[in-house]
DNA sequence: ACCCCTGTTCGGCG
DNA sequence: CCGCCGAACAGGGG
């Protein structure tokens, strides 16, 4: 489910409790999300500490409490963020819980491809420091847009936009739509594309991004109904623009579609 | 029952 | 050594 815009949605799901504390924390230690760190610091860590503020960066956020405190979350495939009433009985998937006295901030993750990670010291941890550029960034341009092509010339396009340290947030239904904007069929190697079709990625990237951050961020509305998205999943999906049967294919091990009249080498 | 999956990582291999 | 590809992870839904 989740990519850019979802990511910033789910981050704000967890704003009404901001600025209180955490009064106890629930988590199954044993679950797959917490690979890497240790669940019991956490526990111990975290009642009695306010929850400051969070940020989010492509698929990833980082939620700040004081005294140094930072959980850094990554939603995986079916990973959500949500708040119940105060009280609220952990169910079967809900892996991670922060308890306060209003309401409780619940991580659910079934399939566990999520992640929750843990720091502590006076600012943001190095692994959040890490990774590429935001979209919306200025530094997201077409030198930087270039080199990341050329680095991965001899990968199908496709694989490549999914790249999180080049398009950071673009997951497998962004990555079909910027490409059917940009007229670019998904199997081209990267480092194939032309002049033409490299300034067409660019802005379609900073398009789609923009546009579903717009529609989704806030209310998980759905894409403008002529968006590829709505087409991909069905069985007989049609291109929006022509009306033609979409193609579908496997791409960087990926669900792939396209319309062989829009998109070219 | 069986097949599919909006993500990431790792081992094999060219 | 570099980098691509498929498998694995795990569970729910069609």
């Amino acid at each position: 489910m989740p990519e850019l815009a979802e990511v910033e949605f789910f981050r704000k799901q967890w704003d009404p409790g901001l600025g209180q504390k955490v009064v106890t924390v629930q988590l199954h230690p044993r679950k797959r999300i917490f690979r890497g760190t240790d669940p019991r610091k956490i526990v111990e860590s975290l009642p009695g500490r306010r929850f400051l503020r969070s940020y989010a960066r492509g698929k990833r956020m980082l939620f700040e409490f004081t005294g140094g405190n930072w959980i850094g979350l990554h939603l995986g495939m079916t990973g959500k963020l949500r708040t119940e009433p105060a009280g609220f009985r952990p169910e079967k998937h809900d892996h991670f819980v922060l308890q306060q006295t209003r309401q409780a901030l619940v991580f659910r993750d079934a399939r566990l491809f999520g992640r929750v990670r843990f720091h502590q010291g006076k600012s943001e941890p190095a692994w959040w420091r890490l990774g590429g550029p935001e979209i919306a960034s200025a530094q997201f341009d077409r030198h930087f847009l270039d080199a990341f092509l050329n680095r991965h010339s001899r990968a199908p396009i496709k694989a490549v936009v999914l790249m999180q340290d080049g398009f950071s947030g673009i997951g497998n239904w962004m990555a079909d739509e910027i490409l059917w904007r940009a007229g670019i069929e998904p199997s081209v190697r990267a480092g194939e594309l032309s002049a033409r079709h490299r300034a067409r990625l660019l802005r379609e990237t900073r398009f789609v991004a923009s546009e579903a951050l717009r529609v989704i961020g806030p209310a998980f509305a759905d894409p403008p109904p002529d968006w590829l998205i709505h087409q991909k999943w069905k069985r007989a999906g049609v291109c929006p623009r022509h009306k033609s049967r979409l193609r579908k294919g496997t791409l960087g091990g990926r669900t792939t579609a396209w319309c062989p009249l829009c998109q070219k080498k």
